[in-house]
DNA sequence: CGCATTTCAGTTAGCGCTAACACTACGTCG
DNA sequence: CGACGTAGTGTTAGCGCTAACTGAAATGCG
């Protein structure tokens, strides 16, 4: 299925020219020395008014553009964060990509990315070896997995790193929203609606989010001197939301659902359709993120915001701590916040 | 909220260490010229296999990593690819990113990614303009955008770049899913359960796939020489399309709604159900784009599906081929898929 | 055996840039 | 008025690598 260009709609073809304009050139035509135009372009020491409009002008001519290449053989900087992510669509770690991208941007770092399909031990290290290679001079892991932190701990120490959502134990400086606190306020909210107990559908056993997530959950029953349900396990995924929740439409005083994540809870709202379980009047439920649609549900959804430009910003700000040669701290915890909506509402 | 670090689970101290080894080290260690050492790590020219092996051993003995700036500097090439994202998390351009970043990496490029809050035609030319200072050798811009088309036709002509999901009448290579084919086939479906009409929920103005979507049921529409009812107008989000519900619930003889994304089918299908509107019983309900939530709504959804594995890998394509300095022609479209489900169900 | 070719290795130059230093002109100050 | 800073500019070296050439030894072959 190919429209062949056509007069008038044609495809530009690409010029490589003979060369990119370099500082010589700009100094030749400036009439001065290579070393004034690469002062004027850094704005690094001293140069006349005059002289630096000479040079202004002939760059802007030219159409100069400063050679990344041989600038960072010269400096040992390359001005570029590698970022390696879990090649998914989760809301989470995508928006904490673009996040992170924004910080970057800010700071005049580029930002290279490795996606990683499995985050296994070694495809994580391969994606940081990959990144290396590409002469980043820091890189942030986007690891909310349990092998991810196994995969930190062999990181290398002669690279700065970080890692946000993960890596518990991990020898290297860590940034996460607090899973255990947002589980926690969750189900406290279930709890003070006057059940006596609060079900969970939890996230899969290797991702530290969903274990925190089930920790919160559990100790908060504890706390309160209540019975721990069995929990149902899930994958993320809408599917495993909705056979969760035909396992659970039949339980006897099933009265109260955390569920790990928000598209779970969707697919536990589906299966609850289905089974005739109304939501929120037989059942109340609850998710984890407030991905753009909960607030859509049928029916929208009590769950647990995050803030992800944040959690960015001050990944992004760890790295930099990081690079400066600083210690940057081992955890840092950026709070959630409960959003109550419907599927937790008055009956 | 830092945990400082504590003895035994101390973040490791960065250190940068005296130098990175060079092709120079290396030879030292193997007692050949730095020359031999290029040719045994790049496979460029005959080495004999003993001193290949020598040479390895002083590789992995020193950790030896090529320097790319000086490889880029030298040859021209970065090895790098730089890629303009919409910051969104919209499914469509989160999964072409990774599909683009896959293919890329299988074919040894690394992938810079520059977002864009706002498509404009300044803000894809600042894009594309960081990412030239990044030394990309190609840009691939996911522009699904009326503006982003505006943008490409004052592209630079000397680096290859092709565009991603819009740009009509840019001068550069485009691929896209084919909307307009899409569409005509979600209307023609809903048309087959033998209604008189077909409304529609229309994305922005001024994104391509939105006009494609609309076009695509108008004139499907129009064909069958059918009344094209007023089009609704959403903007993706959740939320239009709950307002765009509660405006067409109220609508006399409403049968069949074609949604021009999930999302916003998923806010209709909210609205509908506290107006007591039925779907399917009432109202047949259709979307586009087959989110991983889309069979899990409630009811499950009918939609258009794309492959956007298949977008990503067929970009690259592209953009090699530019980069080789082929033609590329000009439209390039992959089909979609009807993916039929309950909300157009039988009664 | 003589000469051409191939194999394997080394030498040299230079990519475009910045760091470091050198040089000039002009104050300023004791 | 000479010593000394400082502004403004130039010169030089070298970052680590590959392209291109050079050279020596081994090989082919009529």
């Amino acid at each position: 299925m190919v429209e062949r260009t056509k007069p008038g709609e044609q495809a530009r073809t690409f010029l490589p020219g003979p060369r990119q304009p370099s500082l010589a050139d700009v100094a030749g035509m400036a009439g001065v020395s290579h070393m004034t135009v690469s002062r004027v372009v850094n704005e690094s020491g001293p140069v006349r008014p005059e002289t630096r409009e000479r040079v202004l002008a002939a760059v802007q001519k030219l159409g100069y553009r400063p050679n990344t290449a041989a600038r960072a053989l010269v400096t040992g900087r390359s001005g570029t964060l590698g970022v390696v992510a879990l090649e998914s669509n989760l809301y989470g770690p995508a928006s904490t990509l673009y996040g992170i991208e924004n910080a970057a941007r800010e700071s005049g770092y580029g930002v290279a990315i490795c996606s990683v399909t499995r985050p296994g031990r070694t495809s994580i290290g391969d994606a940081v070896e990959s990144l290396r290679r590409q002469a980043v001079e820091g890189i942030i892991v986007i690891a909310p997995h349990v092998t991810a932190g196994r995969a930190l701990a062999a990181a290398p120490a002669d690279i700065p790193l970080v890692a946000v959502g993960g890596g518990e134990s991990a020898p290297v400086p860590v940034l996460s929203v607090d899973q255990y606190d947002g589980a926690r306020r969750v189900t406290e909210h279930l709890l003070a609606l006057g059940h006596r107990t609060v079900w969970h559908v939890a996230g899969p056993e290797d991702w530290l989010e969903a274990r925190d997530r089930e920790r919160g959950w559990r100790e908060t029953l504890e706390g309160h001197g209540l019975r721990v349900p069995a929990v149902v396990r899930g994958d993320w995924s809408p599917r495993s939301g909705y056979e969760a929740g035909r396992a659970l439409a039949g339980k006897r005083g099933l009265k109260a659902v955390f569920s790990a994540n928000d598209q779970m809870a969707l697919g536990l709202l589906r299966a609850f359709t289905e089974a005739g379980v109304r939501v929120p009047e037989d059942v109340h439920v609850a998710g984890f993120d407030d991905v753009p649609e909960a607030a859509y549900f049928n029916p929208p959804l009590t769950t647990v915001r995050q803030d992800f430009i944040e959690v960015g910003r001050r990944t992004f700000g760890l790295l930099e701590e990081r690079m400066a040669g600083g210690d940057a701290g081992a955890r840092h915890l950026v709070p959630a916040e409960l959003v109550v909506r419907e599927s937790t509402g008055p009956r």
